[in-house]
DNA sequence: TGCGATTTGAGAATCATTCTCAATTACGAT
DNA sequence: ATCGTAATTGAGAATGATTCTCAAATCGCA
């Protein structure tokens, strides 16, 4: 039999629970401080660099996956509900897309490229900004 | 006749024409150190300030567009050369994708929205990789 | 229960990007 | 060609998000 080497585990701890939490139960997708600010109403406080840390266990695992809609900070959300994201270019307002189309494509792929999710985000002018800019 | 209030306009400099040209020769989309660099070995130098602001304007005017492949900066490119990325989330290498599955979808907007681009990056791993983790 | 590797917390460090402000420059009008 | 004025520039400071450091606390298998 083979010995394998030493593989780092990623353990479970209470602080990992309590941001997975925090995100199953946001509406959307939440930038880091978010989440850590929503953690410091518990009894027990969690450093932000411990959140950082278990964001990139997850999006490491493929739990939680990230955004950009384009102000600094990256988001973050659960894979299992998996959206796209539409941006005003005006206000930075942004809101979930129903639809996905980017399953569908499976075209020019190089092969051998194993393709594991993706990250999309569409820009424009929403409603009320083109209303106010008459 | 109306009067429009005074509009800033954005004004051709030699240093926006050097930023410009740096997007446009070069073989895929650039940090903006990158471009920063690049413009050092002129004869005239430009400052670092100066080429973020050039690239915000060219990116409000939509001459060029942004992209995140995930380490932390922004790159930009030409939108007229407009693709999008491939992204191996082992190894961090990035190639552009033949064909944009995007423009197709007009689904699922919300009634007033004027979609003017969108950005995505597909992840996954690339045969390299997922060779020498066998 | 015991031990070793992983994780945590707090703050320092890093890194990209934005801001400040005086000096310079572009460009429509004269 | 020259003026006047608002836009732009450069250098460095400031900001803000994210990562790193390291000793102490924990997790989980033996």
């Amino acid at each position: 039999m083979t010995t394998r080497p030493p593989v780092a585990r990623s353990r479970t701890t209470w602080q990992r629970r309590a941001v997975l939490r925090a995100i199953e139960t946001a509406p959307c997708h939440l930038a880091a401080d978010e989440i850590h600010r929503r953690l410091q109403r518990g009894r027990r406080r969690i450093g932000l660099a411990t959140v950082y840390r278990a964001l990139e266990a997850f999006v490491r695992e493929g739990v939680v996956e990230s955004v950009h809609i384009g102000d600094g900070r990256v988001r973050y959300g659960l894979a299992a509900r998996h959206h796209d994201h539409l941006v005003c270019l005006t206000c930075g307002a942004w809101e979930p897309l129903e639809e996905c189309p980017v399953p569908a494509a499976s075209g020019g792929l190089p092969s051998g490229f194993a393709v594991t999710g993706h990250r999309l985000e569409v820009f424009g002018y929403c409603a009320r900004c083109r209303e106010a800019d008459r």
